[in-house]
DNA sequence: CGAAAATTTGACATGACTCAACTGGAGTGG
DNA sequence: CCACTCCAGTTGAGTCATGTCAAATTTTCG
């Protein structure tokens, strides 16, 4: 755990500057947890009241469908900031679930200790308004490909930005990031392995 | 432009309340600016170091790809924030055009400013973490949209949503905002009134 | 090693796009 | 107030991207 302290305070201080006081109380307030292989952190229908930083691991925020399908919403390794905002800010059962894709050690704080170390630590919000600035221009950029690329681009574009998780992750859930059957996705890569190789 | 200073004061008092003095000083900083209809706030290639509040009017905010086609990526109207969080952030040109559909009346802060606020009211950060919070949610359920439904249910989705805005903006740009083309929603919406009508 | 899961393959079906032509307002200028 | 143009919207035929289903193959892991 002793690592995983330095890696969230360093996380930090990229964006803000504590002081050894303010860090003390943020860390005094965090939670350390494992979850196994398979494991859920959230399930949909619970309620979302926690905001997770990975320090070792990987998981994955998917969504479920009424047909029963899964859609990948987001993924998250070790440095990563994950949770479910819209859960926690709206005060509803969460639609999502997220799940370890391997043995993942996080650290955790709860919604009412954020909010009191918020009120304790402006410079804290400053640095969570800037994190969510990053993610709004994250999504809208997923946002754009998906409405102007095809699904070979969608899937280079994906490769290029998060290649490093080709092999942490199967197939399946690829597909299921870029929006597309697994079958499909089998054929794009035939295609771009006898094309470009 | 009276009335729009009330607007925005109203706005921003449904999530937390500033002080007299502090709306004074927020007030300040605020520029008022009005658009014609077709009138652009925003080229792509520019950088954007504003944001802005519509008092009046309606804007949207679109990508062109390289083929020259516009996809929407945002609306908004009277008492909504709108601005280029991406390139704001990250400080690189934007990508988007942000182009008025009728003559707008808009209240502007520039990135300094709002900076230079936060530090003098936090609770104005506050108000923006919270606000981009929203906004996170917003595109996230986009996204699960976009993966998991199709065309004529998102279309279903948007009227359900943004009803309001079907005789303010064309069919063009629903289309575009849907993620397919004008012909194809012309025809969705041909099959659902002879189903449903 | 053997079972279960992931990945691939191929035949076929369909949602969505392209292109070209047509229709019907909404300006605009004379 | 008409004639003209222009652009949004619609239609239809043909095509392409992607999905479905079922089966074969490979990989993973107990």
């Amino acid at each position: 755990m002793q690592q995983g302290i330095q890696l969230i305070l360093d996380n930090i201080s990229k964006i803000v500057s504590l002081t050894k006081e303010e860090q003390d109380l943020f860390v005094s307030k965090l939670q350390y947890l494992e979850y196994k292989k398979k494991e859920f952190f959230l399930h949909e229908g619970q309620f979302s009241n926690e905001l997770n930083f990975i320090i070792e691991g990987c998981v994955l925020v998917f969504y479920t469908d009424h047909t029963g399908f899964s859609h990948l919403i987001q993924f998250a390794i070790e440095d990563w900031w994950v949770g479910d905002i819209a859960s926690s800010t709206h005060n509803i059962p969460t639609q999502l679930n997220i799940q370890a894709v391997e043995k993942t050690k996080v650290l955790r704080i709860s919604k009412e200790d954020l909010e009191y170390l918020f009120e304790a630590i402006p410079k804290l919000e400053r640095f969570f308004r800037i994190l969510l600035q990053k993610r709004v221009a994250n999504l809208q950029q997923r946002i754009i490909s998906s409405l102007s690329k095809t699904a070979t681009e969608r899937f280079l574009e994906f490769r290029a930005q998060y290649g490093f998780l080709e092999n942490r992750i199967t197939q399946l859930q690829i597909a299921s990031f870029l929006g597309v059957t697994p079958e499909f996705l089998s054929m794009i890569r035939r295609k771009l392995n006898s094309t470009n190789k």
